[in-house]
DNA sequence: CGGGCATATAACCGTCAAGGAATATAACGA
DNA sequence: TCGTTATATTCCTTGACGGTTATATGCCCG
């Protein structure tokens, strides 16, 4: 049960999670869009089920996948304490450097 | 020059990046707060430097890392697409699921 | 200058996972 | 039932990656 951070570095895994973000997709449908071999396209899928990654729904000969959100959700987390890098409105960045004590001589105009 | 994902991969590479997300740190601190070997250690920064995750400034005999945001920042990106299957108000998420067909399961609040 | 600390690189090895080809399973229609 | 479509599974090979050990590089200080 390796972290959902291995199932997402394939690239072909997530394409197929791009495609999937938008609406649901047979394995059919998302082997024509990926122009990928059918067995590829299983392989993939069955790893991202096992993950949880998506589930399918039967529908007569066809599977229909479609996304599960927890997984996603556990990396969309661990993001987390990074997003200050960037994120960061620049007011609470102002803040902090305040409560540092920097006065910025000047170039802060407004 | 593989994806930022596949970087973001390997467990101690995610170890090594929380470390640096609270500050910055020489490889030595990075080796024992990780009780990693440091040639391990320096083999994972030499990926991270690479692939722009960190970069090193040299203080003395020590190399202290820190942080560069973009590479996280695209793996947040990418991420953008499937925040409504969580982040998204519960009315939204009652959207999606309507436009991905209707799942009679039970258990719809959460 | 030489020795010691801090970090980087090299070489080797084992593992593991992805790709491809062939085949199996399952469900539909006639 | 048979044939066809849709998807899953198996087997095999191959390449990439991480761990380990040993060695190299670089910098400081006596």
């Amino acid at each position: 049960m390796d972290s959902s951070f291995a199932i997402v570095a394939e690239p072909n895994r997530r394409a197929i999670l791009s495609l999937l973000a938008t609406s649901e997709h047979s394995v059919g449908e998302l082997e024509t869009q990926l122009q990928m071999p059918q067995p590829s396209v299983s392989k993939h899928l069955r790893v991202l089920r096992e993950a949880g990654f998506v589930e399918s729904r039967v529908e007569a000969q066809r599977r229909v996948y479609r996304i599960r959100p927890e997984p996603l959700k556990e990396v969309d987390a661990w993001l987390a304490p990074f997003r200050r890098f960037w994120n960061d409105h620049l007011d609470a960045l102002e803040r902090h450097l305040d409560r540092m004590g920097q006065t910025p001589t000047e170039g802060k105009n407004r």
